[in-house]
DNA sequence: CTGTTAGCGCTTTCAA
DNA sequence: TTGAAAGCGCTAACAG
């Protein structure tokens, strides 16, 4: 052991180093930065022994308080129990590492204030931009970000009040190619099922996306389920409701279609369904019933779809219909979803496949150019995604 | 806009705040550091007034520099794929937030040069301590750390070389769980699958684990393969194999069991089978044959499980016995993994939970007393696993 | 109660 | 080529 006394081996520093190599503290930094030119080859070798003998690391605390960067830039993932999360953060690292930035990943367990705090700590830390994918952060907490604060990228999706560059999924191209895939499908009654929009743009944007695609459509019909992940009841009574709507479908005889008790709803609200056929919301809540009055324009059976917004969503309506459905769930009922989690393939679910890794690296490369002094408005860069057809969507 | 030059608006330092508030940095920074009795409510309402105004944010790496200490911790992921990581995370940051705290999490991504980098990159930045949860490290790597460096605490492995407080599952006794409960079963003929050991002590532990739990049971036979997800060829070999030993069982007739070629191999190595029962090792790669001649004790069909060592071989043997038996293969085969991951529930496996939240949370708690200087020699926290019993082990 | 002073470990003029 | 000295933003004695 070297440390025999258990005495803190309070460690090397610059000083230290110079002494121990007999010049001063201005050698050492020039080695350290690089500037060997300037040295002359034995004074150079005098301090190499030196930085090895006291096994010296340069304290980057201190230089960036002296150079006033410290190349660190902060990323908050506001849930990093999503895989997509943990695939765009891959591809953060990896250009983080190309252009020599250290990630502070703080994670925000889909609580607002925590994002709160992060900033906020992020900011104290003075790292030199951030890339945010948050839940939702009211102005306030984003004050120090964005312009006249640090640089910022948003990824997928924005934040109100925060202009600053973005990247993400090309979400009205991915809804409609996985729409169009459906409709060729045969499924004429599709289900889309998305989280609470709370201030996440991108639900909104899938979601205006499906209402578009399907909107041309004469035979189709469309619908859309907000779905509270978090809370037990609601989510219980939102997925009876599916079942409901997916169960009638089988049974209900040729040229009958469904639609939801007609009402107005002041906004979408969990457990609520917009039909967009017909251009009318309704409450779901109290019962959904088949009506022979409403038979669609052609003849035979509805096949019904269930279209995921992302993947927690699917992996809650996978579980469900497996729970309800048995194994073989996927030959029953078709499910889609955009984001393409590793037991996907194995569920035999069909997804779109967002450029997890391309997303991360390039948001580090935005916020590097800003960092670098680019003053130009903000951009946004929309990657598209790829159409993934397996069983589920294969009859 | 508040910058209409594009001026980059310096933060507001200490010194400017003492400026604007009329008074000297000290007070500022006995506000700052709520020594508040000692301040005048006159000058007080100043200094509160002045930080507003500024929107003054004090910079931690200069308190850092100063004090000595700056509160942050590092955390290195070996694999934030693994949903096991992510809520060991979970207790991490929890336990952060409460003692005050701020982690910096950095993902090697299973590369064993990145997590050499990772650990240098925290020691620059003067972490206080660190928690380990790596793949394996070489000495020269972790030079920095454990006795002498900085305090380090390991989660889930010991790393050679690193004598360090330790928190993880309790391995052995978790193993022994999951066998009993496949014995109960009936699963009479069990293989159990791990990654290559490398350094990761866990994968040995368990091994070890089953293989004890499965001796001294006389008609259970116990097999170990090792499956290397990363390399494709090898993998598709390995799982044939697999595949050739779960067929073998169900064709054979009572009376007659499996074993393998026998050889001697040099040490456990992918694909290579140890079989237990009869203390040999055999390398499986030629062929698996069924041999009347080494009947079992007992008579009757041999009931085949399956027992992965954690969640990533789980998936892997899902998604392979899913494409090769359809969606109801849970009901042919018997899979039991350690680790709980998500879709686990959905699959129909049996698991064993680890109280991951509880590990990240300890695993803090034991760098934070080391941090306030605890000197004793290394502690191992071993934490209880929970036996989740699903479709798969239910026949 | 309040301010002055001397650094923390490092970089960067500016002279030598 | 080299080094002394002046800070970066902050804290902590030590005086008033």
């Amino acid at each position: 052991m070297t440390n025999p006394h258990n005495v803190a081996p309070r460690r090397a520093t610059i000083t230290d180093v110079a002494r121990e190599a007999g010049t001063g503290k201005t050698s050492i930094s020039r080695y350290l930065n690089g500037e060997l030119s300037v040295l002359s080859p034995e004074l150079r070798a005098r301090i190499e022994a030196a930085i090895e003998r006291l096994d010296y690391q340069p304290n980057q605390m201190a230089r960036g308080l002296k150079r006033g960067r410290n190349r660190l830039i902060g990323m908050l993932v506001a849930d990093l129990t999503n895989p997509y999360s943990v695939e765009v953060l891959q591809g953060v690292e990896a250009a983080c590492q190309a252009l020599g930035y250290m990630p502070l990943i703080c994670h925000a367990a889909n609580e607002v204030e925590m994002e709160r705090r992060y900033l906020q700590l992020l900011t104290t830390y003075r790292v030199e931009g951030v890339i945010v994918n948050a839940l939702g952060v009211r102005e306030e907490t984003l004050r120090p970000v964005g312009e006249g604060g640090i640089p910022a990228v948003l990824v997928d999706r924005m934040v109100d009040g925060l202009v600053a560059d973005m990247v993400g999924l090309d979400n009205t191209a991915a809804v409609e190619l996985a729409t169009h895939h459906l409709l060729e499908r045969g499924f004429d009654d599709i289900w889309f099922v998305v989280q609470p929009f709370e201030r996440v743009s991108s639900r909104r944007l899938r979601e205006a996306a499906f209402r578009a695609a399907i909107g041309g459509q004469a035979r189709a019909r469309g619908h859309t389920v907000v779905l509270e992940l978090g809370d037990a009841a609601a989510l219980e009574q939102t997925l009876a409701e599916l079942d409901h709507a997916v169960d009638a479908a089988f049974e209900v005889s040729p040229g009958v279609t469904l639609h939801l008790a007609a009402g107005a709803a002041p906004d979408v609200t969990p457990g609520v369904s917009v039909d967009l056929a017909h251009g009318t919301r309704s409450d779901a809540n109290p019962s959904l019933r088949a009506d022979t009055a409403q038979a669609a324009a052609g003849a035979g059976t509805r096949r019904v779809a269930l279209f995921a917004a992302n993947a927690p969503v699917a992996l809650c309506l996978a579980r469900h219909l497996n729970a309800r459905h048995g194994a073989r769930w996927q030959e029953r009922i078709a499910l889609l979803s955009v984001d393409d989690p590793e037991w996907a393939e194995f569920a035999g679910i069909t997804t779109i496949r967002q450029p997890t890794y391309q997303i991360g690296y390039r948001a580090v490369e935005f916020l590097h150019e800003r960092i670098d002094g680019v003053e130009s408005a903000a951009r946004d860069c929309l990657l598209p995604g790829e159409l993934i057809v397996r069983a589920s969507t294969s009859r």
